[in-house]
DNA sequence: GATGAATGAGGTTTCATTCAT
DNA sequence: CATGAATGAAACCTCATTCAT
């Protein structure tokens, strides 16, 4: 059974096949590109290659579909996130698989689009802030257990919570000066990240 | 005569008291609080207290509002940065000076609001992009000259302009987390940011 | 045989049981509540336990629903009008059953919903209401019979068509401000309705 | 000074010259031929000559423009019934002014359509009806008072409340077989229905 | 008979912008 | 400069109806 088939089942994200599935690929792509708020149901629609009024069949409106794409990012992030970390022991080795992996996130190698996360977050009501908060914890939970072990261990003088706000930032702010197809790879980039807060 | 007067005169800011000057501050309130997608220019024009239809005797267009606030921004913030500059001559104090003032501009304490130019820049059409990327430069510079100086002396490991990135970034993004009104003051999360990446 | 076995065969009604029945019945219910605009295709289905396109495997479209829905209060009504003038001779007493019948039939106390026969009228199309007329026109020939004779022995001094057209727009309108569980019970209030216009 | 003219100036009713009452004059002339659920704001907007985003200067939704329908109509009728009540000093005939006055506004004389009040009532919400509701009890309480008073002076076995259902039933419903430009004139009307509740 | 995704026309409403006053 | 009614395009969304499975 392939890792994708296998997510699909444990519900981490919608068959990208079903009808559900590309609505979400196509929004989010759309999103990405336009923002939520320039980016009409219309768009979306003939994105898909359906009507309008169809998009109605799978999401009571346009700002859930916003919602799901944002869960099925964390709910993606996530899983990918576990299944790398396994088996790595070293702090700092986690450190650059956390980084490595929110970059590829941000630039939609496993078609997350984390940016949208930040981006977005105020297109969304208090009701679906709320629940999206809900998922995102988790997550945030997994860098904040490790940079606490980072400052631990001394290899930064900062709390994990405020030092994730910073990575965070940094890494999020990318895609407004970064270019993935220049000079830098991703892969230097995630070093050079790594490096400005770990480096000494 | 006023700093504030001065600026006037300067043409860096619009004299507040003046009817385009309230519509700035008031727009720039509300893009801060609602984005600017969602503040009608009715909004703006209620705020102010005239009608909807008045605010086109000052602007063109919505957008143009924006990218007053925008550039007002700018200048404002560099203008201000040159006067702190003023005399610094260690590269570390620059650093710090620096961070100290792009978090007063990105928590209004000037009237700024540098979270906007961020979070607001795709509402700009390219034309309206390319205007305020021209005065950013000049910003930026500033900061990347002093990066690459710091770098030169061994403060970094990374080059100006990706060091900038980086900080840019961690900076904007506090307001997805960091509360002015909290445990932590504004000094010290400016400290922090410092040691996290320049710290040892 | 019972009495609805009996109305079923006949025609008289749907048989409550069989798939359209309940369709029937649940629109009845739903067109009362919340009036035919109101009421979905959707709604209906939901409430009888099936899909929305199924229901058009037994009615060609929604407006013939509330037809169908009209034409069984009628025959309904008719049925059970007839029923209980059987063997009532006394003009007086033929009135009082009348406005009893006419009672149970608005409180649905036979599942027929009189009410809606006025209340909806007008969402029939020109075709539909001349069809649903044909039906009325024999139910309300048998109250101008009865109040003709009244008239003849001087019980009223009005003609048939118009007093029936009084009577029923009072016992209709009754659905607007008496409570059917409040301190006057449906028995008293046909008593009231027939001292209103022959209690002298 | 006209009669209209005090109306408007005691804001009764809405200057028909102005956009809002012309607006109101064609709703209210829509919403009597097709019904509210079957009038589009741009059918409403055309009789105008508007265009339909020009209604919502004026009203905040649709079904507001009902409520203000309802509401100027309550209006009209009381100022009017109170006018005619004036220096009526017997019972019988203030009886008969309240029919002949309720005729006049069911059949639209004055431009107010009673009908529309029971017709579409559930257009409204809930929070619209009790809005109307409280505008409604003032006209419903002079017809109790008068009818209380029939009663103690022996004209009618009923109490005000329940007669006045009656009544306000067999005048509403008469829109529904009753033409005015029939045989009947509408003074012959009110003179039946009169009889129907206190002939002899 | 039932499903449920899709249709597609049409609904109400929003809102930046214009312009006569 | 300000007003505010009007514009008109376009937005989101609804819903009866169809039809391949």
């Amino acid at each position: 059974m392939t890792d994708l088939a296998q997510l699909i089942d444990e519900g981490v994200v919608t068959d990208p096949e079903s009808a559900k599935g590309r609505l979400l690929r196509e929004a989010r792509q759309l999103f990405k590109e336009k923002g939520f708020a320039k980016t009409t149901v219309r768009d979306i629609a003939a994105a898909v290659g359906i009507l309008s009024g169809s998009i109605f069949h799978h999401f009571p409106n346009k700002e859930d579909i916003l919602r799901c794409v944002m869960e099925e990012t964390i709910r993606l992030s996530l899983a990918r996130l576990k299944s790398e970390l396994d088996g790595v022991e070293a702090v700092d080795d986690q450190i650059k698989t956390l980084i490595r992996c929110e970059l590829d996130a941000i630039y939609g190698r496993e078609g997350q689009d984390f940016t949208i996360l930040v981006s977005e977050w105020r297109s969304l009501n208090a009701v679906n802030q709320a629940k999206v908060l809900g998922f995102r914890e988790v997550y945030e939970n997994l860098w904040h257990q490790v940079f606490n072990d980072a400052q631990k261990q001394g290899l930064s003088p900062l709390g994990g919570v405020v030092l994730r706000g910073f990575v965070r930032g940094a890494l999020v702010d990318t895609v407004n000066w970064y270019k993935p197809d220049g000079e830098l790879s991703l892969e230097q980039l995630a070093e050079q990240v790594y490096m400005a807060f770990f480096g000494r």
